[in-house]
DNA sequence: CATGAATGAGCCTTCATTCAT
DNA sequence: CATGAATGAAGGCTCATTCAT
């Protein structure tokens, strides 16, 4: 009945946010511009958020490489993919398609980008991607008997190989599953490998 | 003998620049603060440059990851470097220490997160990129007996888990060395497999 | 009651626009001149025009000659100026009285040299000036039996003199009054020469 | 023999300077524009002139109208033109040709707008403008028997008529020879009917 | 909660002028 | 006479933030 949904004026400012920073950058999207798209007035975001920098590292956090593969942190997951290759293969498509929204891709860079000068977005990235490295190579010695260090290893190339692909798939045009599919299998053949040792 | 080395303003500029590029970000940066750290008027800078963009694409040009390897594109290389292995330790080598130099790493990552906004940037970006992983594909063609599509995706993992080692090093804290040998490891069994299929 | 009538903002940065352009010209004029003037912040400015050239379009705009004369558009007028010889002064004396406005003749003369660079501000003046002449011919028409051809010469010698006079007064030293007299004079008698033909 | 003529680089500048201050005005002209047309350097500039303002008064002293009109100071004039018409036709064709070159009337309408911030140019032009009139109006008695002021008068309203042209000619479309002889024919009958009196 | 006019520090860029060669 | 690199004051414009309503 209300004309405004209670609540959602925040979202509206977030979502044009996200939008505007993707397409250019931070530095170049104006409060002006995000208020104007979200279809509220420049007080009301401050209402919101103390700073256009409180928006930022909202918006960082919510676009961090941890957030893009909700089968990581799922304890109940092993049940369905119950190979390694499974597993791998089902949490390379979730983070591709996380990013595949290109906003997310480009938010993420920007915040690679912002860390040198915005301490408090260094932290959380380190923080996170350590828990996600961590998290990751845990998941790996789970399903095969591999040291830790090792599965770091393999699961920091899965990860690499995943993200410069957000960046470089139009270089070589392979395509994604073809590509998920090779990176997977180089990361176990390293197990395997390992293993062996 | 002269108090000004001819040619030497320029240099003054690009330096400082990308010294507080790395620092502070592209769009942080201003114009004064470069030219105070170059020691020259503000107008001098509009003399070398035709505007704070202009020295942008100058400079993110000078820092993308085909100029961090020489190399791979010297033609009479292999012959110091016999094996496939010895030759990606090189080029890795060469890779990490190109960006240890904090600031082309700093520079790289503002590179990635320009494209969207910098048309000209990501034409140059796409197209060295392409470069820069078919030439790779092509050398690892010359050591080992191993499809074009199969090198392309070992060498694009390659360089993917070096680039990711630039923002992730702090996450795990392996060594430089360490974590180089372990990629080239993985890279090289998985070519191993390949190879036999 | 308000300390701050409504509206009112735009219209002081406007008044004090016109007076500087007026003294010192467009280019010479600084923003920072006219909201100093004004009292109000450089930002404010452009709350309500998108640049400088903005404003000079719409002051250049409000001090064409056809802003001048009144009576010439108004339809009910030649009741209270039965004669032409009456309405010719009549329009002379708002010309003049409106152009004593010194800024007005100044920012008039602005224009002129303006047309050749903004050519918006040429198209205005072009039309302006054929309605302000045909209308001017129209009325001839209306008090003496003359072709319109002869009406518009009429008309044009009448409006270069009374524009003449704005920045040849002091060269010669007539008063206003004398100056109209005479030309309203010399008006009538080549249009009385023009109907015996 | 020379690659250059003596003597030739200050005119190279002055006209450089003409065409590029009719088109853009002489405000929005640059110093760099006037010599990179000219083929010289910078520095050059200021050898010939003291300062840009420097070589502005000499150029609006050029276009004056008393520049336009030879025959007005020429002593022996009358000989060649026994009548005031042929007379006063032969002025106006001799300033409505100077100012056809379309550089020289922009430039005079650039130095009407001057005046309030140059008080030299305004000296100038008022003294040369007086001049103008003064003579105009003495040649006049020269031809018919009519008092000095109706004279004055009459050569202002001739003067202004033609200046009128200048700005407006595209309002109207009447011929130059046409309007030439429209003015000339109501200036007559001015005077014709000014000495009945 | 919401508004939007007002702010003002700060940015990029221009350009007349100088001077060592 | 001629050059052109260097200067730096000054200008137009932006935009994050505030606050009275």
């Amino acid at each position: 009945m209300a004309t405004k949904s209670p609540g959602k004026t925040r979202e509206k400012i977030v979502s044009s946010a996200m939008e505007l920073f993707a397409r250019k950058g931070f530095d170049k999207t104006t409060v002006d511009e995000i208020v104007a798209k979200a279809g509220v007035a420049k007080g009301t975001f401050y209402l919101y958020f103390k700073s256009k920098d409180d928006l930022i590292k909202e918006l960082t956090f919510e676009t961090m490489p941890i957030m893009a593969m909700p089968s990581l942190n799922d304890p109940y997951i092993t049940v369905s993919f119950p190979t390694l290759e499974s597993y791998l293969l089902q949490l390379g498509k979730e983070f591709l398609e996380f990013y595949s929204e290109n906003y997310r891709a480009q938010i993420f860079f920007h915040m690679l980008s912002l860390r040198e000068r915005m301490k408090s977005v260094n932290e959380i990235y380190s923080q996170s991607c350590s828990e996600l490295l961590r998290e990751g190579a845990r998941r790996i010695t789970a399903y095969v008997k591999v040291g830790f260090e090792d599965a770091l290893i393999a699961f920091q190339i899965f990860i690499a190989s995943l993200m410069h692909y957000l960046h470089a798939k139009e270089c070589l045009g392979f395509s994604q599953e073809y590509y998920l599919k090779k990176v997977v299998g180089a990361v176990l053949n390293h197990l395997r490998l390992s293993v062996s040792v």
